[in-house]
DNA sequence: TGGACTAGCCTGTATATACAACTTACAGGT
DNA sequence: ACCTGTAAGTTGTATATACAGGCTAGTCCA
């Protein structure tokens, strides 16, 4: 076994970890106590101690003294989401989202799109190709290619209801994320489809997603420079995060 | 004592984190053992080692077990910095960066500059102007204001030798920083510095960063779109890192 | 001279125990 | 009916102890 020879604290947290992401746990939904732990796993107070404040810190679940531990809520947990569901992100903002599918195909990778799945050329693959819209306005063209063994029942969703990134996340959870940003001139279909003028530039993100240790999803998006900006937020380890009250403005400032 | 009422074990981290940031305890120095610190401060190995642990987990310090616990380098510790200095970031491509200074002068914040930095009308700011080159090329306009409080003696250093950024962090440590990414055609100046052609979208990115918890600096950032992206990775809390040789490739991918 | 071995330090983990502070539920008294 | 006090369960912290395994320097032997 590849778990026996890890620590127990950690098979406790990976225990855990993967009840909440299987959906067993929910969201609020508590969490053995540590004093519980210790009967079933047995192991000593400190070490389920260990693993469950160590979940805390890793924003997996959070513990309240006198009453006990609870699953975080989405919203709190996965920094991941937030960045890549741009349905939420508008939702967020009160506005509506809406989306057209364009295309929803099953195809064979060629080119970069297998050598950035890091598959042989030809393996099966879904094609998906979106506009989003916030309040009715194109806002971002997703064009995205996701490996059809990680996500085989692609052709029956319907990503108009539940976007692509949603979806995914649902099957498994992301492990990791690689993005590049660029300012480009977008081709006369993108320019199309997200009703841009003639001159106007795209902020282009391509993003590729790991999960089960390897890349299954890589999109490229465009979005109209006059229409859309990424906001980042660094803080360095250990730091206290700030009421972020005096950040959100800048955006406006700049306006 | 708003110190004694602190758990032992986060006197410790705030301890030995003062004595990093001080430059009491540089880069690779060794830090007092647990065995050590039980002696001198007067606490258990446990209590010792879980300050240890947690330093180790936001990157101020690096342990071997049969060697001991060492301050990080600068590099693994602060992912800030490394985004920061596209002097590092140049010469870690293996090119030769240069850089002209255009402008540093001493100013009065007016409108939206004040109104970034968080201070009064008409407060002291330094403004520099700069153009980074890349091999001859340039590649980034700076266009930063500095609050003069924080680094008064902005006037006589040689930004051509040292960054902008090199210099302030120098001075303190950067505690957050907030960006926001657009993609935008440049007004005619810029364009001239940048040396780019009539319709080509520049990515600017304006970041504010804090220190003393305070914001400290605002930059304008203006690239070529055709020469120059940005590139962020993501992982999970709790994810251990995987080995990054499969994500640089992307860049190279797409190109 | 050179190689093997060991003692002593280090980290990493695990356990048992203890006390403080907080929350909830319940029993009892007014 | 309402309030109070208490008991039980929870987290948060701290200590003492133990063993395994990695690293280094120095000793000992050939």
């Amino acid at each position: 076994m590849s778990n026996s020879d890890k620590p127990r604290y950690q098979q406790l947290k990976d225990l855990i970890i993967t009840q909440i992401s299987s959906g067993e746990l929910g969201p609020n939904d508590r969490v053995p106590s540590e004093n519980e732990l210790v009967e079933s796993m047995r192991v000593s107070r400190m070490t389920a101690n260990r693993a469950l404040r160590e979940l805390t810190d890793e924003g997996y679940v959070e513990r309240i003294a006198g009453r006990g531990t609870f699953v975080s809520d989405f919203r709190s947990r996965s920094h991941m989401l937030e960045v890549h569901n741009i349905a939420d992100e508008i939702e967020q903002r009160g506005h509506r989202h809406t989306c057209d599918v364009l295309r929803n195909s099953r195809q064979h990778a060629r080119g970069e799109i297998a050598r950035a799945l890091h598959v042989e050329q030809g393996t099966d693959v879904f094609h998906l190709l979106l506009v989003h819209f916030e309040n009715g306005v194109p806002i971002q063209v997703e064009d995205r290619h996701v490996l059809a063994e990680f996500a085989p029942f692609c052709a029956q969703q319907d990503f108009a209801a539940v976007t692509p990134s949603a979806y995914l996340t649902s099957i498994a959870p992301l492990q990791e994320a690689e993005q590049i940003v660029r300012a480009q001139l977008p081709n006369a279909a993108v320019r199309t489809q997200l009703q841009m003028p003639e001159k106007e530039p795209c902020l282009v993100v391509m993003r590729r997603t790991w999960a089960h240790g390897r890349p299954v999803t890589f999109a490229r998006l465009h979005h109209p420079g006059s229409r859309y900006e990424l906001t980042g937020h660094y803080t360095p380890p250990g730091t206290t995060k700030s009421a972020s009250e005096g950040v959100v403005q800048l955006e406006k400032l700049e306006r």
